[in-house]
Formats: structure tokens, sequence, C-alpha cells
DNA sequence: CTCCGCACGTGTTACGTATAACTTGGGCCT
DNA sequence: AGGCCCAAGTTATACGTAACACGTGCGGAG
């Protein structure tokens, strides 16, 4: 490894010579802070030698001078999960307005990052958006006490400057009334095998929610990893209990996906015979037949509030935490149970 | 925007003073590079009071100082598509192995990036590594004269340093070979609407192979937007054709999924009565129901291989390009066509 | 005994930028 | 007319690191 490219720019100095002012004003204009510092004839000359020459700031000398970088870190499990695929598609679009830096770092496990991320990414960063799951164990690091905005995760958790969250407990609220309303009171839940304060949320609601409908029951819950073979073999176990749920709430789509396959397996007919939700809306869901009823997180949103609420604790307000709302999208997966156990008559 | 929070960390003088050496020696040292100037025992010293420090070099003292960086920029249409975001997986593998830096640049469209790439990244970028769609938009903009290299792009096109495949023709013969085995004479082409090196290698490849076979025909092509619902609508319409495909390529997995389900919607049973092949073996088409055929295309491997041909090229050795190989993932969406109009008895 | 060379380090400088501190000329007020 | 202040710049410096060009002893060879 040597000779790595060196590029050869032009400089604030190359600028200013050739507008025939000193280093100092060129950066003062490009800085846009010269009102009333330069006239405005030299500065549009600046400007024009800037343009001429394609001259463009040098990012790490003007991060050494400050001290301080314009450089946001988004800690995400993995980019291939299309939810953080999307939340980092959200923090990107804002960090592009907002003319910040964005690095990524993608833990390889879902749990502890294996390498210290700070370290390769340690290029004097200015905070740290970190999302479910990554968040928690982030939390521990400390983070070298850099302001944490923490994603999807439980709020006043941590050192964190804020957090932001999809209403996790409105969503499964959305999932539970929705299926009671169809008629359906033996449930199944496939949650995901994963510690995280999400998921916790979820069953935690669903458990609540059921106990407090006469007649309704939470006949099985089974923990799976979040792929289809593991909501596959989750939702397995889950239809073979007794009494055989009539709806499988999936904590995500992905375990949604698995279920609607473990169901046909088992000679089972979705919607009729079984119905079936999943969480986050992602693109897997108008895939199948018949597609997937599923609430939409707002992933993309997330990112976006994310990077601005961070953005503004660096700009030393105290942001909070703030509550994205969800929504339910009702689609062929789910259906009146058989043996049309309605209340509601008909 | 203000007050970018400073952090206020050890730099390598605080280590020499604590060593009791000179900045100089740290440098070598914790460089590396101290072999035969610098005495084991005090070395050794060094690094111990790096540690208790916990010491991290500046990367914006060190980027200014060398001049160069070891940041690579990746450029993609997209991370919410799958394939892409595993070939960022890769890249970023490699990069973590290698120790350099990796930064993102998602192109909103899938056209012509919006901004410069180079403008928000210029953070004195070690080379760009291109992903298809991206890299031809690319290749003309320039890139500031980086090396460059390309992703499932057409070989010795620009000023690329290296071209990364994977092998699409074969991919594509793959597919088209294991078609034509099972009788299928008939074929349609569900095509990317996208004016791209790897899309157009699969429409001639599959062309030139159906010519070259007595009897086959390409009944339609097809071109539809990357999306389900453009592969849904494309789907239809080459269904419609006469005589009706029993095979329809399709030229992403996407593409493949809206092919089924406009089979579906058009009282067609797949596979029986017409089969369906992808590209790409995403998550998605193992969600779907009968299974997806397709070719796996090594996308992780695709990035990886990029990368360290990258940093080949960026270490002075001229690495052309390289052919990735690819695998055909038979699974349920292929089967005898309709009429067991195969040629080969039974 | 002198002198060379090696082993082991250190002083100093430059990278490109932002900004505090200083300079200068001219207009306005008294 | 004299003083003063403001507009419009400039000069100088520091940020943290890497690496070049120098010391300095000390052992051995001549």
């Amino acid at each position: 490894m040597s000779e790595t490219g060196r590029q050869d720019r032009p400089t604030s100095r190359d600028v200013a010579r050739r507008a025939g002012v000193s280093q100092a004003t060129v950066s003062l204009v490009l800085g846009d802070r010269w009102r009333g510092r330069v006239s405005p004839a030299r500065a549009e000359a600046v400007r024009a030698a800037a343009r001429e020459l394609a001259y463009r700031p040098n990012l790490a000398a003007r991060s050494l001078r400050l001290g301080r970088s314009r450089t946001v870190l988004l800690v995400v499990p993995a980019l291939t999960n299309e939810f953080f695929a999307r939340v980092h598609a959200g923090a990107a679009r804002v960090a592009g307005e907002e003319d910040v830096g964005l690095v990524l770092y993608h833990s390889p496990e879902v749990v502890l990052p294996a390498r210290d991320p700070f370290a390769s990414a340690s290029a004097s960063l200015a905070g740290v958006l970190a999302s479910s799951m990554a968040a928690e164990s982030l939390a521990e690091l400390g983070g070298g006490g850099l302001p944490l905005v923490m994603l999807d995760s439980e709020p006043g958790r941590g050192g964190a400057v804020g957090t932001v969250n999809p209403d996790i407990a409105a969503a499964m609220r959305l999932v539970v009334d929705h299926l009671l309303a169809l008629g359906h009171r033996a449930f199944g839940h496939v949650a995901a095998a994963v510690d995280s304060w999400t998921f916790a949320v979820r069953a935690g609601e669903l458990a609540g929610r059921l106990a407090g409908t006469p007649g309704a029951r939470l006949v099985a819950t089974e923990r799976a990893p979040l792929t289809i073979e593991g909501g596959m073999r989750a939702a397995e176990r889950a239809l073979a209990a007794e009494p055989r749920p009539t709806a499988l709430v999936c904590d995500d789509d992905l375990l949604a996906a698995g279920a609607v396959k473990a169901a046909r397996r088992m000679g089972l007919r979705v919607p009729e015979d079984v119905s079936v939700t999943g969480f986050d809306d992602l693109t897997l869901a108008t895939a199948l037949e018949p597609e997937l009823t599923t609430v939409r997180l707002p992933a993309e949103e997330l990112g976006a509030t994310g990077m601005r609420t961070l953005l503004a604790a660096l700009g030393g307000e105290t942001p909070g935490g703030a509550r994205l709302p969800v929504e339910l999208v009702p689609r062929g997966s789910t259906a009146r149970p058989p043996r049309a156990a309605g209340p509601d008559g008909r």
C-alpha cells in the first residue's frame, strides 16, 4: 500500500492569487460571512476565480482548523435489511440538505460491534445517530462522549441527547384492533428473537391489548431470528398450538413472509384459515400473495428526523424526543377468521 | 448551526509527554515504522502511554499532512435495493480489513446525480468505486481524475482503472439453457427500463441464445422500471402476446415478483402455465411461492473485489478487469411448459 | 588515539484553512 | 481643520500529524 493518489487541487491561496486578494478574504467570501467586510465587487471576483479554478475547500484542513467536523456517524445493524436502508436514505437526504457528512457503521452482528466504530471513523465526528439494536449496545460503549440520538429505542436511556421513535405501541395497537375487529380471538405472536426495546414494546402492547379484551387470548409466542426461514419455523410451532391461532402477528415483514409459507406448508390458506400481519411495510409486502397486511413505520422519516434532531442538539438546542406517526396498511393477508366467530353479528 | 461539539481528545504530543519522548517518536511508533529507529523498550512505552490515554490519531490532521486520504467513495443508485446494499456490505468489509474509510453517495435518481458527489465528500478521496447505472453517468462526470473502478459495467470504458463484473452473459446463458432444457420455446423478456450495460448484455445474450436455437423464439420484450409494480405491468403486456410465452425471463427479482403477480391475475399458474425467472437472488426470491428460480450474482463479492481492485490500483498495480462467477439457483417457479412440448421425448 | 558509521532519537517544518488582531484610507461630525 | 470611526482588507497564527534533516554517543577499525 503506497502512493495513494495525491490530488493536486487548487487551494484557497491559488484562488486568492487569481482574484488579486489575500487568502483570508477568500475564506471570508467563500464561507459566506463577508457581509460588511468585503465589497460586493471583490466578493464576486473571488467567487468567479473559485469557479474558474474549480476550487473545493480541503475538508481535512477545515476540520483540523475548526477542531470539529460536520460529519455524523450512523450506526445500523445491517443495510441489507431494507428498513435500515430506508433509515439511512432519510438521514442521508437531510445530511445532503444541511451539508453535513454522513459515515456509516454497520455492526456485522446484530449485537455488539466487533470493532470500535469510532476507531475507523474517528475523523472527528460531530455526533452519532444510532438505530435500534445497535443503539443499545452503543449506549454502553459510551461513544466518546459524542452527542447521540437514538432511533427506535427506549426514550430517556443512556446519555442520549434525544430519541426519535415511530409510535411502536400505537402500531401494535392498530394491528391488534384490526384483527379484533375482524373477529379474531386466538392470536399467535411470531416475535423477533432480538433483545431490543422496539420488540419488547410490541410484545408488551400485544399482550396488554389482548388481556384487556374479553375472550381474546394469546395462544402462542414463538421467537425467531429476523429471517424468512426463522419466521417460517416459528410460525410452524405457533400454528401447532392448541387451539390453533386464527391470526399470526409478526414482528416484521420478513417473519410474516415466513409465516405465510409455514401456513401453506401446513395446508392452511391465507387469509381464509389464518390471518397474517407484518411490521414495516417493506417492498416484500406487496410481492407476497396475498399482499401483506402490515403497519408502515416511517423509516425514512425516522432517519431524517433523527438527523435533524441531532443537528438541533449540535446547535445548542435540547430537542428531547419525537414520536412519529404510523399507519396501518390493510391488505389481503387478513380476513375474518374461519367459522365466522365474529361477535358483531352478520 | 453553531457550536458543533468540540472533542478534546489527546494528541500525539500528549502521548509523547507521558511516555517521555518526542512527538516525532510517537508518530514513528504508532505508525509502525520504527523498526531500527526506536528501541523496542521505548516503543513499548509509547504504545502503553497511547493506550492509557485512549489516544486516537486525528484523521483530519493526518489527511492534511499526507495530502491524501485512505477514504474511498462508493457510488450506488440506491441502498434500498438489496443488491446494492450487498455490494456495499462487501466493500465495507474489505474497507474495514484494510483500514480504509468508505463514504457513500447514492444518486437519488437512477440517472445522473443531482449534486456533484465530490462536493459533499471532497474530503480528499483516494478513489472511487462506482456500480452499474451510477458508473456510466459518473464516467462522464470525470470524477476529478480520481482512480475509478467500475462495478457491473462495460469493461474498458471511460478512464476507469479497472472493472469488476459478475459474468452477466454466462448468467443469462444459464437461465436460458435451463428453460430450453425444460422444453420452453416461446420466451418473453421482462426487461429493465434502465439504460445500462448490464441490462444491455442480458438482452443481447438472451436474443442471441434464442436465435441460435431452432424453434426457439423471443415472443415479446417489455421494458419496465425496476419495481414490482413495473414488472407486473410489463409482464401483463408480455403475456398478452401471441403466441403466449411459456417462460418469462426477468432482468431482476423484483420484476419477476411482479411477473408472478401478473400471471396469477390473468388466471395463469406458476410454474404450470408459465415459468418465471429472476436475477440477483434477493431475499425476496425465497419469500415468493413458489420460490423463484433465479441466478445468483455475487453482490458482496462484487463490492469486495471492487474494493480490493481499487486498493491494488492505488498501490501502483494495474489490475485490469475481473469476472466473477455466477450460479443458477433452480427453484419452484420454473417447470416444463404446458402441453409438454419438450423436444427431448418422454 | 582518532575517526567513521550505526543505533537511537529529536527539532522543525509544511499541509490548507479560519479567525483574531492589526492596518489603512476616507468621510463625517464638531 | 482636526480627530475619529467605519469600511475594507491584510498579516499572522494555530490546529495535529508525518517525515526530512539533523544531532549525539558509543563501539570498533585503522
